[in-house]
DNA sequence: TAATTTTAGTTTCATATGAAACTAATTCAA
DNA sequence: TTGAATTAGTTTCATATGAAACTAAAATTA
């Protein structure tokens, strides 16, 4: 038995890149991911870290942007460059918050919350074309399967991170 | 009822992004692939991208740079500057074709295969500290979920690309 | 208080990415 | 054949990324 005709996992000494965990969540991720980033842009010129703002603001309301960082789990950087973009295009504005000039808070333009609400029902449909291949009760058990390899993954990489 | 408190799915008015199935296959792919690129760069100094390159070598033998792209799904830039890098690192070498001189074939250098050999049991053991939250009925699920997932998210990308 | 440390957010810098243009070789068609 | 179209692979260019350095304000400590 060797690897080229072997569904298993295959030996120690080769990997079945097909068969790899990692290797087929990025496929998968990047393959859905890029269809959602070219039609957000095409429809609305905004990049995936600029409407995952939009759609945090929307949900919500008004946050810091360190409150987008957490809700988004986008790093600041990210999250500051997606906001500067938002501002320019006029879909959020910054107010200063009172409480603490270091802070400020965004929040959706009208023109923003319009915009918002077309995108919320485009997004939901493209989830639901995917999630048309799976039974109801595949789909309970994705969200279990999801649920429980993210908090190993966290795990794992907060002990990495460590080490 | 309103989005605050709501297990649900959520209104056709707001998204719930950490329901939403796209963002959730982001957050873990990129959970898992940055403690995975991590540790290849540390301990051999070479990328995923040039990391997936000798897996697939290290799997079926010398390859040119297109079959290369076929088996690991990266697009030829991605994998011709892996193999330019390793090249440098003396990790694999190339070989002209005599049938068709456009083409080369990459294949392993010893050290290469040596570095392969080292790898190829730490990516698999990341993989099963990963995959030993689930049982191993959970595993063959998401072997099936993922499978029909993929499936359907290459169709959804293929007929945008034509639309 | 004044000095120090921490926090919020931005800018800089070095690297990664992929689309499009390109080069060189091969195949196809007239 | 030879000119046009295709294919393999590389380079260029414009953009995205995140770590580290930075700025400014707030909180903590002496």
């Amino acid at each position: 038995m060797n690897a080229k005709n072997n569904k298993s996992k295959g030996s120690r000494s080769q990997l079945m890149l097909e068969q790899f965990l990692p290797y087929r969540l990025s496929i998968l991720s990047n393959t859905v991911s890029d269809t959602i980033a070219r039609e957000y842009r095409d429809l609305f010129g905004l990049s995936v870290p600029e409407w995952r703002v939009m759609a945090v603001l929307g949900r919500f309301g008004p946050l810091t942007a360190s409150e987008a960082c957490e809700r988004t789990a986008m790093d600041k950087v990210t999250v500051s460059r997606a906001a500067a973009r938002l501002i320019d295009r006029t879909m959020i504005k910054r107010e200063s918050d009172p409480q603490d000039r270091r802070r400020s808070i965004l929040k959706l333009t009208s023109r923003g919350t319009r915009t918002h609400q077309q995108i919320v029902p485009i997004a939901q449909d493209r989830e639901s074309e995917l999630a048309a291949v799976l039974t109801k009760s595949e789909r309970r058990d994705l969200d279990i399967l999801l649920a429980k390899l993210q908090r190993r993954a966290t795990e794992i990489a907060d002990q990495e991170r460590t080490a």
